[in-house]
RNA sequence: UCCUCCUUAGCUCAGUUGGUUAGAGCACAUGACUGUUAAUCAUGGGGUCCUUGGUUCAAGCCCAAGAGGGGGAGCCA
């Protein structure tokens, strides 16, 4: 017989009938003349409830089915005579998968603390946070490519590999195959990457964007959604070493039509887990967030506030509330400024647009006022910066003197350079960083709760 | 990297002014119970009080250093 999943068992009208279940015991109960098997197979975060009579199972053949184990149970699919669930299976054969010895077996039926879960990454997967928070993951992700691809953006793989340092992004993790403690040196003494593998010095992307506009300057519309990699220090519920990004680029766009394109996409990924992922939605509302739900239905009823720099330091000017840190024209904005605008003064999802030009990256378009460039990042609430992008600086004169200007190694960007030289277009994009987005639609807290294997600082454990 | 808090049973935590035998709930084991819903009830086993050093007649508790973890900040997505 071919094993039914559970999502589909809860959901069927067709009862009375043979079905075979293959999953992971999350509790059992019960008394002597009958056990209950709250069964859980990761296709939904319902479980399955297995009615073991005594007169078929006696309490010997029962003891291997203890919470954790992995069985598989045949039996009728009926009505149920209890409350709490409309069927179950009336069971005729179990078979012990794998047992799990309940005195050693950490998962317990009660809860567990989230940093408790991070000790033991390839079990937490078994859990109801867990399950719910991968199957939103895997929802997401299917979402992004699908908003894409119904918007005429073409997929495209950019290296993880690069041989740029110049995206001026943070610190990178070099990659070589020279020996560690004996390198090649040249005469003055420094390691000789002409001897590595590729010839030069290398390391793992910390972005997609500079390959992405290559392509978007063929393709017209295209998105990239891949791993990155930061070697900064950061010990923060925000930051991870390795993450995911998707990095939309389009020709011809303003950082008008990037602004749409931002705020149209989130409220289709926010909608899209509201109508798609309601069960696992419910449960993280219930026991985490009691404000989650409203939260996401709110994004995507409002529109969001869009605001000048130079706006923005005006408002936290006058704010009554006192900040750590001064607020001036031409500095970044902090943690806390970012917060005020979004929670206290809009109570909503703000775009900032038209920063100083020296506090951010060197391809940005310049603006006529000679200050600012056309950056704009998506703030939000609880997580900050969702989303960073900018209209891109498209003449090649101006670019130049840029890359002058920050001291910036010329020679590495010539190709990127050459896209100015060779049929320019005014084009835009911006960068969403995938867990931030899991951060927002799950509620949870910690980054490192919304990725499998997390990656942070003195961590690569599972 | 900086600031701050934490580390006691498998898990979550309590532990008074430093005082003699370190507790609870859950989990686990055994038993009871004719349909349970994180089942319930009874009984029982279970401890490197993070590590090292110090103060003291006496340290889970005070002091110092270290390790691990949480939260906040910086950097950013």
């Amino acid at each position: 017989m071919k094993r039914s999943k559970v999502a589909a068992l809860l959901a069927t009208t067709e009862i009375d009938r043979e079905v075979l279940v293959k999953g992971w015991v999350r509790t059992k109960r019960g008394n002597k003349f009958v056990s209950f098997i709250a069964l859980n197979d990761g296709s939904t975060i319902n479980n399955i409830q297995l009615v073991a009579d005594a007169e078929k199972f006696s309490e010997d053949s029962l003891r291997e089915v203890t919470t954790g184990a992995c069985i598989a149970a045949s039996g009728i699919l009926v009505a149920s005579q209890g409350k709490g669930q409309t069927v179950e299976i009336q069971v005729n054969n179990i078979e012990v998968l794998g047992a799990a010895d309940p005195e050693k077996y950490p998962l317990q039926k009660k809860g567990h603390s989230l940093e408790f879960l991070r000790e033991i990454a390839h079990l937490r997967p078994r859990t109801n946070t867990f399950g719910a928070v991968l199957r939103m993951r895997h929802a997401m992700a299917f979402a992004v490519h699908k908003y894409f691809n119904d918007h005429g953006f073409y997929y495209v793989h950019t290296p993880i590999i690069t041989g740029s340092d110049a995206e001026g992004a943070g610190q990178m993790f070099q990659v070589t195959t020279l020996d560690p403690a004996n390198p090649p040196k040249t005469e003055t003494g420094e390691v000789d990457y002409t001897e590595d593998f590729f010839g030069k010095q290398t390391n793992l992307t910390v972005s997609g964007q500079l390959e992405g506009e290559v392509a978007a300057m063929a393709l017209g519309q295209i998105y990239t959604f891949g791993p990155t990699f930061r070697a900064e220090n950061s010990n923060t519920t925000r930051h991870l070493a390795e993450f995911w990004m998707i990095e939309p680029e389009m020709a011809f766009a303003d950082l008008t039509d990037n602004m749409d394109s931002a705020e149209e996409f989130l409220k289709f990924l926010v909608m899209y887990a509201l109508n798609n992922c309601k069960d696992d939605l419910q449960f993280l509302n219930d026991m985490y967030d009691k404000e989650l739900l409203n939260r996401l239905n709110f994004v995507v009823q409002n529109s969001f506030q869009r605001l000048e720099y130079t706006e923005a330091i005006e408002i936290l000017k006058s704010a009554k509330q006192k900040f750590e840190f001064p607020v001036e024209w031409g500095t970044d904005l902090q943690s806390e400024h970012e917060r005020y605008l979004v929670e206290k003064h809009f109570k909503k999802p703000v775009i900032l647009i038209n920063y100083p030009k020296h506090i951010k990256a060197f391809y940005m378009k310049q603006n006529e006022d000679g200050k600012t460039v056309r950056a704009m990042d998506v703030l939000f609430p609880g997580i900050g910066e969702i989303i960073g992008g900018s209209q891109r600086e498209e003449n090649y004169e101006k670019l130049a003197q840029r890359i002058q200007e920050m001291g910036i190694h010329e020679e590495e960007l010539w190709w990127y350079l050459e896209l100015r030289k060779f049929g320019t277009a005014p084009h835009a994009g911006y960068g969403l960083g995938f867990e931030r987005l899991m951060l927002f639609v799950t509620g949870m807290g910690n980054i490192r709760d919304v990725i499998p294997f997390p990656r942070f600082p003195k961590s690569a454990e599972f």
